[in-house]
RNA sequence: GGUCCCGUGGUGUAGUGGUCUAACACGCCUCCCUGUCAAGGAGGAGAUCGUCAGUUCAAAUCUGAUCGGGAUCGCCA
């Protein structure tokens, strides 16, 4: 070993000990006669100075080296100088005396400096990632990774799970997100296909009896990216038998419990987890990942607004659309730049206009309220009466401001969650230090496609209906509400769950409402088909995203930061420089022509 | 595929028609310095302002195209 003691360790309690470290030059500080090399290695960094007195050679030596050299120090611990002593450090009390010194390797001039304070572009941090992943916070974001999927592999060991690695290289199902595929050399026309997710293994383990897989998988879609997407991602990927949603919840619930109370002192969370409906989430919230940290919780108002003498109301309650809104408590005194700019804000979720109501503060109570307490661009439209309607209905008092959308059902809900979030941000209402984690149950299993006129599975084609639900499978497919869940984390989804289908005929009907013929079902699902008819015991799972998780673990925002190699949001890899053209031999081999497109 | 923001020494920024022969901080190089820890002091090097084209007497600055990065809508079973 080059090296006895990492450079974080020693204390007080090893003043006096003779010690040899190796690591990266993180600073020097050049005093001529007198030189302090701040020392880093993976445990952190510790004080080594070199005194002429002491060490003639090393301290000539010291005086050239420079940032992100590699060295091996060997001296003696010594206990600083009164005063002299620094509390930001964990060694600080303490000070490497050094002896010897060897230069292991030099290092060019870094391109930038290795330090948790420099805000660096994303692509030269990407080009240099081996520096970038130097950065202490960097280093800390690995450890924190590994020990999430440490912690999976010993709960889900001692669950009685078996890890199963399952195939990269796997087939075609285009359907869902673009493939990313590979083109086969020993069969001629023919393409792998990378998994999306490893779904129909699973399901099919669970036929095998493993009865509790897990596995760590990389799953891949070739889609547009973004702060939270990447091409590919990690997912914590599960699968039970012989079990209802509650027991697959239970083993995620525990183990996520686990994951955030062992690493993460400064997160709290609320124990058990939330639960509510898909229903129930829409209506409170307008979405179904909703950010349970704060309140602001939606109202339906359409009635009251229909009758209202308002042409934006009553136009969007005719042709059947809702009316609906929170209250901003104590924004109330909103000037006009602010409400233009919420409107704004409005419009670039979709929403046609933003109708907001400005309550002063002066009033002394609802039923008090004078037309002068009113400021709305909608005042002369609405009665006093109706406005004080609106205050009760939604819970606003005097110095709120309330914000109302108008239109479809959809449209509203989307608007208002959005809005809800930003309204969330802006009033600091979401601590950073806290998760909220949430089940969101019973989801729809079809959403009807306007586009193509037709049911498109809302999460997959492999969940089972709720039993009272059968009857509506023929009949009106968008009513059946499926054994369907979601676990929800600060207004993200987390993962997805459900418990499947583990019989041919329904699972065959359920691909014929979402329009697949018999061929397709026969070319893309026949061994799942097949496999049922083997004795498919009753199962479930989940997928959930690591990626996300992490991020959420380190207050991060966009999974590019957990993860060691990304690619930038088109696909890119700057470090390798990946994709890139191959050479033609590979592509004869491969029975692969390049048609570029055309500019 | 759409919309928006950004691109200036190694890094991060300022400069938004002429005063730019491009400023500042950090970093880098040389010298000085025995208690610093974002060390300090003195001096120095380093940029055709992403690229191409245009407007103009004059472009880092305005326009267009293009490349790259980021945010977001579509998309993501």
């Amino acid at each position: 070993m080059y090296k006895d003691t990492n450079c974080g360790d020693p204390r007080e309690s090893n003043v006096g000990d003779q010690i040899t470290v190796a690591g990266w030059v993180h600073r020097r500080r050049d005093h001529g006669n007198l030189i302090f090399i701040d020392l880093r290695d993976r445990s952190g960094l510790v004080q080594v100075v070199f005194n002429p007195g002491y060490a003639e050679k090393a301290h000539d030596l010291a005086g050239s080296l420079r940032s992100e050299w590699v060295v091996q120090i060997t001296g003696k611990v010594v206990a600083r100088l009164p005063g002299a002593e620094n509390p930001d450090l964990p060694t600080g009390t303490i000070e490497l005396s050094a002896t010897d010194l060897v230069v292991l390797n030099r290092a060019l001039t870094p391109p930038f400096e290795v330090s948790d304070d420099a805000e660096i572009e994303a692509n030269t941090r990407l080009k240099y990632r081996f520096m970038d992943l130097r950065r202490p916070k960097m280093q800390a974001m690995l450890k924190t990774r590994h020990k999430v999927t440490h912690i999976m592999w010993d709960y889900l060991t001692e669950q009685g799970f078996t890890q199963v690695e399952t195939p990269i290289l796997i087939k075609s199902t285009p359907e869902g997100a673009r493939d990313y595929v590979v083109p086969s050399r020993v069969h001629p026309g023919d393409f792998y296909a990378l998994p999306q997710s490893p779904q129909q293994l699973k399901q099919l383990l669970m036929v095998s009896g493993v009865e509790r897989y897990f596995q760590i998988a990389r799953c891949f879609r070739d889609e547009d990216l973004r702060a939270d997407r990447q091409p590919e991602h990690t997912q914590l990927d599960l699968e039970m038998s012989f079990v209802h949603q509650d027991d697959v919840m239970a083993v995620v619930e525990e183990l996520y419990t686990r994951i955030v109370n062992e690493t993460s002192s400064h997160m709290t969370m609320t124990e058990p987890f939330t639960r509510l409906t898909y229903a129930e989430s829409m209506e409170r919230f307008g979405t179904d990942k909703p950010d349970l940290r704060f309140g602001l919780e939606l109202t339906t108002i359409t009635e009251t607004a229909a009758n209202s003498d308002a042409r934006v109301f009553q136009s969007a309650a005719g042709s059947g659309g809702s009316i609906r809104g929170f209250v901003a408590p104590g924004c109330g005194n909103y000037g006009r730049r602010q409400t233009d700019n919420l409107t704004e804000f409005a419009k670039s979720s979709g929403a046609q206009g933003l109708v907001f109501i400005a309550l002063d503060e002066s009033a002394t109570s609802i039923e008090e309220l004078e037309n002068d307490h009113i400021k709305s661009p909608l005042k002369k439209f609405l009665s006093l009466d109706t406005i004080k309607q609106f205050a009760t209905e939604m819970g606003a008092k005097p110095g709120d401001l309330m914000l109302i959308v108008a239109g479809t059902e959809k449209l509203v809900n989307t608007v208002l969650s959005n809005l809800r979030n930003e309204m969330g941000r802006r009033l600091e209402l979401a601590d950073d230090n806290r998760l909220e984690f949430a089940w969101v149950t019973d989801f729809p299993l079809f959403d009807w496609d306007e586009d193509l006129q037709k049911y498109e599975p809302a999460h997959h084609v492999f969940s089972t209906p709720k039993p009272e639900h059968m009857e509506y499978l023929d009949t009106d497919p968008g009513k059946v509400i499926g054994t369907l869940w979601d676990l929800v984390c600060n207004g993200s989804e987390m993962g997805s769950g459900s418990i499947r289908i583990h019989d041919k005929d329904l699972q065959t009907r359920l691909f014929n409402i979402i329009g697949y013929t018999e061929d397709q079902i026969a070319d893309r699902f026949g061994q799942l088909l097949t496999a049922f008819t083997y004795g498919a015991p009753p199962h479930g799972g989940m997928g959930l995203g690591l990626d996300r998780l992490v991020a959420i673990l380190l207050g991060e925002t966009a999974i590019r930061e957990v993860i060691a190699f990304p690619k930038t949001q088109s696909a890119f890899d700057p470090l390798f420089e990946a994709p890139s053209p191959i050479e033609d031999q590979q592509l004869e081999d491969l029975h692969v022509r390049i048609v570029m497109p055309k500019t």
